[in-house]
DNA sequence: AAAAGCCCCTGGATGC
DNA sequence: TGCATCCAGGGGCTTT
């Protein structure tokens, strides 16, 4: 489910809320991807600082150490006075005097793992081969193209890879694709430099307006205050096989690219 | 060393 | 109604 924009909206709909609290309690439900690193009792006391995101991870800062937590495909956070019984798939809670911030993840592809500092041997191992923000200024053309000109797979797999540029899943990658005018299985090394800066600028745009428009929910995301995003209505490509491209009129396409599936226009988008 | 494949897990949609 | 199959927003690890 979530890419960037989906991880983003969550964390700007509670990373004022949670600033400044102290936690009271953790629960930790059934086994995510990988184990909390840390008894959980331990967290007890200390207060949270903040909440950064750094790709797909968003940083929970406490005064001693940090929370990163995944969403994986199917995760969603909330974060609310409601103390109801944890449900099914709620697998891990962070209790605090301003509220609670519960992780529901029925695939169980997310995690939650402590480090106790962003140099540590645990958070550089999630975070350390990840490329560069694309919406802080950050993402520059030279980089970027000299990036794709070392790698010799398709476009789109280098996209999803995450170690040029972070935060692009698989709907955003056919979408910024498509706004790119490029097809997804063209080589990175073989794109040039004109390309690269359309595929650049394409990846800010979308990722932007994603955010804007609350993330895209597909089937069941939602922000930590529970509401849906409404950036799938305006997808050009992404789950539209068959249906008439937005531009021009030509059937959307679908393709497999390393097990997932890949959208686009065979008339909008060039070789 | 880079690239391709394989899994982890649950549930919803579809087909017989 | 029941059961099998396919598909789903990610990504680390293993195999080529």
């Amino acid at each position: 489910m979530p890419e960037l924009p989906e991880v983003e909206v969550t964390r700007l709909s509670f990373a004022d809320r949670i600033a400044g609290a102290r936690v009271t309690g953790v629960r930790v439900g059934k086994p995510l991807r990988w184990p909390l690193g840390c008894v959980p009792a331990s967290l007890v006391g200390r207060r949270v600082r903040g909440v950064r995101r750094r790709g797909k991870y968003l940083l929970v800062d406490l005064d001693e150490g940090l929370l990163l937590w995944h969403l994986g495909m199917s995760g969603s956070l909330r974060f609310s006075h409601d103390r109801t019984p944890p449900q099914t798939h709620d697998h891990f809670d962070l209790d605090t005097n301003q509220g609670l911030l519960r992780l529901n993840d029925p695939r169980r592809f997310g995690a939650v793992v402590y480090a106790s500092h962003e140099g540590s041997q645990e958070a550089i191992k999630l975070l350390g081969h990840l490329g560069v923000e694309p919406l802080n200024g950050h993402f520059d053309l030279a980089g970027f193209h000299a990036g794709l000109r070392k790698r010799h797979s398709a476009v789109k797999q280098v996209l999803l890879a995450g170690e040029l540029v972070v935060g692009v899943g698989n709907i955003y990658a056919s979408e910024a694709l498509f706004l790119a005018g490029i097809r997804p299985t063209v080589r990175a090394d073989r794109i040039s430099r004109p390309r690269a800066d359309k595929l650049r600028l394409a990846i800010i745009d979308v990722l932007s307006r994603a955010v804007s428009k609350g993330g895209s929910t597909l089937r069941d995301f939602s922000n930590a205050e529970g509401q849906q995003g409404y950036f799938q209505l305006e997808a050009h490509v992404y789950d539209r096989a068959g249906q008439p491209c937005r531009a021009c009129g030509t059937p959307v396409r679908r393709i497999q690219q390393g097990q997932r599936s890949t959208y686009y226009c065979v008339t909008c988008q060039k070789p």
